[in-house]
DNA sequence: AAAGTTGTGTCAACATGTTTACGGATAAAT
DNA sequence: ATTTATCCGTAAACATGTTGACACAACTTT
């Protein structure tokens, strides 16, 4: 989380450490880049989409919910595993996209505790509508990547994104 | 920001798309990963300093503190401007570490308007006593990945960073 | 049938982020 | 010297995230 640690240097290889400088530094400065990049993507994918008044977070459940996987609707609990995120952190969003008329809940038939959320006909027009705005976006980011780097990229979050799912689940989550 | 579109395929090559169907599928899930990945860092990060009460956003700005560069403190908008935040979200961030004696404003002799913030002792013995931990969660959320891994991401990270940087100075940002 | 488990919704407290807006102090420019 | 620009702090309104705790309905198990 640390700006880099190319300054260091001096006390090298000191103390037997778990891992050396070199490494110690790369992760320092990725972890670092991470947040960075996150704080961006929240912030300008958000601008991005101001006409509309969507945010990233609201078109990550959009997306969820267009995907074909999400036919007839998506459970609460599973979008929230999904997406990485609380349940009731999720209920909010969904409030918000609800009162806009954007998405529903739908009691199951065979489970009346389940509710699936599932998009309307305006939040399916809404996502078809901002699908533009979206790949410009999208392309806008990774410009100068090319197919080969998009996919060596994926394959770099998603081996991260595993790691934190153990983690989570070694530190105990409750929603695990 | 949706799911992949693996399961879209039919209408492949409708309506002269901006970019083929191959890349926007990569590009869609690449950006979920990385908001999967970012909600993953500060819920997994935040937990593993529990026992010191430090979030992983604290700890950006500890160490961005810590880092030689910063010696003698910085600007508060060079660091907002660093961790790419606003100046208004990192006060807050700055008034519960200054609440608890980790950090301090000092004005700047020169440039009276100017605060510089640095590190308390206490901030700086915290900051290394919470060392082993951070390197002991780094090294386990990427575990399987070489140097040349971290190198690569790293390098990909980067890139993605400076394309946020230069979309947000298009979209007219007032921080810039 | 009674007891336990599960899925949801909600409330509260907190930390993090955004935006717009204003005020005060200081520096820089005319 | 007066205007102008810059840096900082603060306030308010909002969206996003976390946690813990409770309540209710409904499914499952005994």
């Amino acid at each position: 989380m640390s700006r880099g640690s190319e300054a260091r240097g001096v006390e090298a290889a000191a103390a037997a450490a778990p891992v050396d400088e070199l490494t110690a530094g790369l992760q320092n400065r990725l972890f670092f880049r991470l947040y960075q990049a996150a704080n961006l993507l929240h912030k300008t994918g958000t601008r991005a989409l101001e006409a509309h008044g969507v945010t990233t977070q609201q078109w990550a459940v959009l997306g969820a919910l267009a995907d074909p996987r999400s036919q007839g609707g998506i459970a609460v609990g599973d979008l929230a595993a999904l997406l990485m995120v609380s349940r009731q952190n999720l209920n909010g969003v969904l409030s918000r996209l609800e009162a806009r008329g954007l998405t529903e809940r739908v009691v199951d038939a065979r489970d009346k505790r389940s509710r699936f959320i599932h998009l309307t006909e305006e939040g399916s027009a809404l996502w078809i509508a901002i699908q533009p705005e979206i790949g410009a976006y999208y392309g806008d980011s990774v410009t100068g990547f090319s197919n080969s780097d998009l996919i060596a990229m994926l394959h770099y979050l998603e081996s991260l994104r595993r790691n934190f799912v153990r983690i989570q689940a070694e530190q105990g989550d409750p929603e695990e």
